[in-house]
RNA sequence: GCUCAAGUGGCGGAAUUGGUAGACGCGCUGGAUUCAAAAUCCAGUUCUUUCGGGAGUGUGGGUUCGAUUCCCACCUUGAGUACCA
């Protein structure tokens, strides 16, 4: 019996769902192990081969963990809120849901083929109500929330509400809007109700403010700081524009401090971790105020460098600072309101890509040096950022860069506060080992002193105090958008109200146009049942809106992260209808042990779990303040295009292609190709105009890469049947000839870039697992490289793990018509060595999750069995067990070829016994390599103690030959003996 | 500009407490089998050589008996980030 993937895979498919083998249960006395995947967005175009890598890394080592006594839950779901869908509908009216349940099934149907040990019985979908339903609930405690810097997390609003009623604010120490009126208890208490709630929502965790965000016209939408690639949205790459808008937003500000320690401990690869400390963004100084020369006024600056203040020669504002208009003179007035026009017509994006450009104006105004009194003119500029700091900073030019040019720039003073430094240049940014002068009480202190020494005298004469300051900005958290999770929330008088939780989930309306609305409200404007009826409590319909019981409701969803950002809890207990999940469920499973995913969620979406996380465990909702042990990032799997070059040019005869090799010599000699062309016209019998242009030019075409063979040559049949309008192209081979038979070959050239349709450069699972199977796809999948690692696909290399389960199938398929005969016999020492050193290796190997390497320790295995025609039951049952988590359906096949009658997943992983390899110890020679090196030649059988023994009496002689005593002693069995002097 | 990661055959990549560089696979070459092809099996495959050797892990230095591995400088590539005061 040939080795039959198809019918295998197929057989052992049904029989695990069939059976639930992956099943997992919230109760067992094994150790649990939580092994996770990013879920994916259902899109319309499927899986391609770089899509499984991560899932089949996982489930490896799910599989792994099973084999070695855990209790494993290792789920999958999706993210099926998004973008895609939403346009879609808005081109074919199709519905969201339609569209995103047909793509799940296409996901599911290409996920179940490739073996994947996943429990489905725990399947999430974020559009889902009972799921987004506790998206909403948790969206509530965030709004019941407020944080209190003093215990450092978040409470409950009822206790903030009481210590305004019995204090006030101002003992409050909390994370919450700026510039909040001091109040009495008293006057709290007199506030009404509609004034309570507008204070009470400038402390909320999640909260209603007219924000400057980032307006995408051409979605429709507002989009979040990492939605946002140079300038232009991530997805659709359209113009983005600043615009005040009322949103939601999240103080995820409230946790920096938090979400930057707790970075500590978790294992987390470092790239990732830097990047969001870098997000986070975290720099302490001083807020130092300056106070206005005839004005009663205050200029607050964030600094980094409080101790270079003696340095400060001028201020500068950002052309927005609030300042501004009223501290401009009357002669300046005219220039500075001319600027700050301009400065408002550039978009943020102009401004980013000009910054070369220096641009200022000064505005008549003076602030007053807090220590010397000195008058220091007052510049607006825009390289001051308004929403970073105060939008406001003190110039240091000899400093810094960037005042240093802007100082050189509009001929202001440049003093040297630095030591022996030169700034005649360049200003000084260097902070070690320079020491201050010309600054009174800093003269001679290093910058470490004089940070110290400046704060201490900033705080103690009022001027100013020490500071942290955070680049991390609230979230924005509203979406003009149709396909997300809808608001609990409805407006009474202006004010957002909380609809009760027990009434969830708020279901997503029906509308008719998924557009925004002519007068420009979100696309729930259209729908005709979206409003509150506080004394039925749901909803109805929008006529019915008075001013007594029956409100409007939210418009904007949520955004795409609000489902991420705490699924991995739910799949703990993925049913509970009245919990998000069962405290039971979240003390035994307590966090992710590991996940992976793409390195591109690194700000998005991994931050903002973690800041969901640890505010539910603030409100002990979660055991647990993270919720991924470790991490890992796995590389993107890029495709391998395929390019035909086609000349072109005013052209009056037909197509011409030129292969890869011609093209090379033809692109920088044009002459030749055009004589070329010519005489190839004068050759060929068919009949096309003779007249050729000189303004020739090769523009390579991708083709699709399934017409390309793996030595890169192309089928031109194939290529024409695709693109009939070149039937009639005439393609010229590797050495300059017409390909008419078979005299020469056409060569297409290759690049490696990103799977996209567009490229033609998808390879879809399908296929392979149609051809070579699912077994051949994951190994190979793992063979391609270190896991962290980008790589390109390239199919014909999946040949060798293909024919490695061939052989492993032929070495227990050897009867005459291919039937399974296993031996009884005992296994020698050699092919117990050979199952030895493998199972080291793969133990070793999964540990580290290098599984590259171990695909080639069972090639080797197979290989070193073949040759020494081992079929022995002592060597194959623990090697299938040893094989399974990479290729499950031929071990679970050879498995219950054995007689086994139970899943291979349930048994026990081989434990490795290093008798195995030392008793084989092969004879190595001696090499004297004329200094200090020398390799042992040892006895076939000699054991450890014996080349103990052997090396001591080694390591004498060499201390009599070398005159030196050895230092170390190195022992490798199987391998060298190294004496080190 | 800054931060991080990485540079090893024709290609993907092995080799880490510093110890036989190029495992394993692809590709290629030769052979066996076959009418032929596919499949399979065997041998070879870093470069160079006067067949003794010699050189060799981006470049140049350093530490060491010994460096792909550690240190310094530089070059190249990739990723992230960017007027953050």
């Amino acid at each position: 019996m040939q080795y039959d993937h198809k019918k295998i895979e197929e057989f052992w498919q049904e029989y695990w769902s069939k059976n639930e083998t992956f099943k997992a249960s919230n109760t067992s006395d094994k150790p649990k192990y939580y092994v996770l995947d990013m879920f994916p967005y259902p899109s319309g175009a499927g899986l391609h081969v770089g899509h499984p890598l991560g899932y089949i890394a996982s489930d490896i080592y799910a599989r792994y963990k099973r084999h070695k006594g855990f209790n494993v839950l290792h789920p999958q779901g999706y993210d099926s809120f998004g973008l895609p869908a939403e346009q879609y509908a808005i081109q074919t009216g199709q519905h969201p849901a339609k569209t995103t349940e047909e793509n799940i099934k296409t996901y599911r149907r290409q996920l179940d083929r490739i073996g994947f040990s996943f429990d489905w019985s725990r399947e999430v979908r974020t559009s889902n109500p009972e799921y987004y339903k506790w998206t909403q609930w948790i969206f509530i405690q965030l709004f019941n929330s407020w944080y209190n810097k003093d215990s450092d997390k978040a409470e409950d609003i009822s206790t903030l509400v009481s210590i305004f009623s019995a204090n006030g604010n101002s003992e409050v120490n909390a994370v919450c809007d700026e510039d909040i009126s001091i109040f009495s208890a008293d006057e709290w208490n007199a506030f009404s109700d509609k004034e309570q709630q507008e204070i009470l929502l400038q402390y909320r965790l999640t909260f209603l403010s007219d924000t400057e965000v980032n307006w995408c016209p051409a979605l429709g939408t507002v989009l979040a700081n990492d939605e946002i690639v140079n300038g232009v949205s991530e997805r659709g790459g359209h113009p983005v524009v600043r615009k005040k808008m009322t949103q939601w937003s999240m103080r995820i500000s409230a946790y920096a401090q938090r979400l930057l320690d707790g970075l500590n401990t978790i294992d987390w690869p470092q790239p990732l971790k830097d990047s969001q400390t870098n997000w986070i963004g975290r720099s302490q100084g001083a807020m130092v105020s300056f106070d206005v020369d005839e004005h009663d006024a205050k200029i607050d600056v964030f600094t980094t460098r409080p101790d270079t203040i003696f340095g400060v020669s001028f201020m500068t504002l950002a052309p927005e600072h609030e300042l501004v208009s009223r501290i401009v003179t009357h002669e300046q007035k005219d220039e500075v309101n001319a600027y700050v026009e301009a400065t408002a017509k550039r978009s943020e994006r102009d401004r980013m890509a000009d910054v070369k450009t220096i641009s200022g104006v000064f505005t008549g105004a003076y602030a007053l040096h807090p220590f010397t009194g000195e008058k220091v003119q007052i510049w607006i500029g825009d390289y001051v950022l308004a929403s970073y700091g105060t939008g406001a900073v003190m110039a240091v030019p000899c400093g810094d860069q960037r005042d240093y040019d802007f100082a050189k720039h509009f001929g202001i003073d440049i003093p040297n506060i630095f030591e022996g430094v030169d700034i005649s240049e360049q200003a000084n940014d260097a902070k070690d080992g320079i020491k201050l002068a010309n600054s009174d009480f800093l003269n001679g202190l290093n910058y470490k002193k004089g940070m110290k020494t400046v704060i201490y005298e900033l705080e103690k004469r009022g001027f100013g105090y020490g500071k942290t300051n955070y680049r991390l900005r609230d979230a924005v958290f509203s979406r003009q958008r149709y396909w997300g999770e809808p608001f609990p929330v409805y407006y009474k008088d202006g004010m957002p109200q909380m609809i009760d939780a027990k009434h969830l989930p708020i279901v997503l309306p029906e509308v008719e146009k998924y557009l925004p609305t002519e007068d420009g409200k979100p696309p729930l404007g259209n729908a005709d049942v979206w409003a509150w009826d506080t004394t039925k409590n749901e909803v109805v319909s929008n006529d019915l809106i008075n001013n007594e019981t029956i409100f409007p409701l939210e418009l904007n969803t949520m955004p795409g992260w609000a489902g991420s950002s705490w699924y991995f809890n739910r799949y703990m207990d993925a049913h509970n209808e009245n919990e998000f999940a069962s405290k039971e469920a979240l003390d035994y499973w307590k966090e992710v042990d590991l996940y992976i995913g793409g390195s591109e969620h690194a700000t998005g979406h991994l931050l903002y779990a973690r800041f969901w996380q640890k505010f539910l465990f603030d409100r002990e909702l979660v055991p647990v303040g993270e919720f991924a042990k470790k991490l890992i990032n796995q590389g993107m799997i890029t495709g391998t295009s395929a390019f035909v070059y086609k000349v072109f040019g005013s052209l009056r005869f037909p197509k011409v292609f030129l292969s890869k090799g011609y093209y090379e010599r033809a692109k920088d000699n044009l002459g030749m190709l055009h004589s070329r062309l010519k005489t190839i016209h004068n050759e060929s019998n068919k009949s096309w105009e003779p007249y050729i242009d000189y303004d020739l030019d090769i523009i390579p075409h991708h083709t699709d890469v399934s017409f390309v063979d793996s030595s890169d040559e192309l089928d031109i049949e194939k290529y024409k049947k695709w693109r009939p309008e070149f039937s009639d192209a005439i393609f010229i081979g590797e050495k300059g000839q017409i390909i008419d038979c078979d005299n020469d070959k056409y060569i297409v050239g290759r690049e490696v870039e990103k799977m996209s349709k567009s490229k033609y450069n998808v390879v879809n699972p399908d296929n392979i697992c149609e051809e070579y199977g699912a077994d051949s796809l994951r190994l190979f999948e793992m063979f391609l490289g270190p896991l962290e690692q980008s790589k390109p696909w390239k199919t014909s290399g999946i040949s060798g793990v293909y024919s490695f389960l061939k052989k492993l199938w032929k070495l227990y398929h050897s009867g005459e018509n291919g039937e399974f005969i296993v031996s009884q016999d005992a296994a020698t020492k050699d092919e117990l060595k050979t199952l030895h050193k493998t199972i080291k290796k793969v133990d070793e190997d999964i540990a580290n999750f290098s599984f590259n390497t171990s695909v080639s320790s069972f090639m080797i295995a197979v290989n070193e069995l073949s040759a020494l025609k081992c079929n022995k039951r002592e060597i194959l049952e623990p090697l299938a067990v040893l094989i399974s988590p990479y290729a499950p359906h031929i071990a679970e096949e050879l498995w219950s070829k054995l007689g086994h009658t139970t899943s291979i997943s349930t048994a026990e992983f081989p434990v490795f016994e290093e008798k195995h390899l030392v008793e084989s110890t092969k004879n190595y020679p001696i090499s004297f390599n004329g200094k200090m090196r020398f390799t042992l030649e040892l006895p076939l059988d000699m054991n450890k103690e014996e080349i103990e023994k052997t090396v001591m009496a080694y390591e004498k002689t060499q201390e009599q030959l070398a005159g030196r005593t050895p230092k170390k002693v190195i022992v490798v069995p199987g391998k060298i003996v190294n004496i080190v002097g």
